[in-house]
DNA sequence: CTAATTCCTAAACCTAACTTTAGGTCAAGA
DNA sequence: TCTTGACCTAAAGTTAGGTTTAGGAATTAG
């Protein structure tokens, strides 16, 4: 009797699209049985996961980065409520990194503020660390600075 | 003397490639003079609103947001050091908003985790405000939790 | 003066995360 | 049964934020 969700019905459960939901599939992160006419059959477990996928990008996660959470899962089984909260807890510890790396930036442009200047002499603002929670490629000096012109620099 | 720089000189002093001031001249973050060949001439002070721009992008405010934070600064004369603290306090503050909303999520999402289920029946995870942060579009229902469907629900 | 850089524009290409479109199939109800 | 709505695939389009390429023109070093 239990038939599994077509993909219009999990569509309307997690608030996804259904072309999210298929790209989302075609990307590793559901995986849909088919039925005898080859539509998509989905699993009540599916919207748990897909949620989980909502939530993750609320927070900026890659959809690369979820799947690579996902793959956590136990194969082969509907997993526990345990799963969820082992593979929740990685992610929060996550969280807490950037979050963490969101305030020491704040806090270092609270200081630049605070000079009143924003010429950031000594401001970590950009050290490799911080890099890494940047979206784009960049090794980059820092507002006028750079390392090979030390001499004082006046004006704008 | 002084005839500007060049934009690799400006790429050399921000870090920059040349290819990326072209595109924030094409997106109105920078404005650029021509010398007599037709070649961009930019200011000292460039340096430092694309300094602005480059710690911005760093705490994922997007180019039109940058661009409207620096509409602010005084046209026709180079900004002050009081210009800059201005915006730059401006900017502090939506930081701090950014991360008092990842903070927020993260303590319901750890409050999930602490239940132990990940069915967040009142968690607040998905409220308007939260939806703002998030980059896509959606409305969307939470962990099954359809609202058109209130009854209690076992199993996955 | 000449050669090597640097710069110019326009247009194509790139990734992420999807949506839209086109053309056709399946399923459910009156 | 028929028809409408949901579903299918494949491919193209979309936005952000750039990079790369192609074909020239300007600048600078020797």
């Amino acid at each position: 009797m239990d038939k599994g969700l077509s993909i219009g019905a999990l569509a309307a459960r997690t608030g996804l699209s259904v072309s999210a939901i298929r790209y989302y599939e075609a990307q590793g992160l559901v995986k849909a049985d088919r039925n005898a006419g080859g539509q998509r059959r989905f699993t009540r477990a599916d919207i748990r996961r897909l949620s989980f996928v909502m939530i993750a990008q609320q927070f900026g996660v890659t959809l690369a980065e979820i799947r690579a959470l996902l793959d956590e899962l136990p194969g082969g089984r509907t997993p526990t409520p345990e799963d969820w909260a082992r593979i929740s807890h990685r992610f929060r510890d996550h969280l807490n990194q950037r979050i963490a790396t969101l305030e020491r930036l704040r806090d270092n442009l609270d200081g630049c503020i605070g000079c009143g200047c924003l010429s950031l002499p000594k401001c970590a603002l950009f050290n490799p660390d911080d890099r890494a929670a940047a979206r784009g490629s960049g090794p980059r000096y820092l507002m006028g600075d750079d390392p090979a012109n030390t001499g004082p620099q006046q004006g704008i």
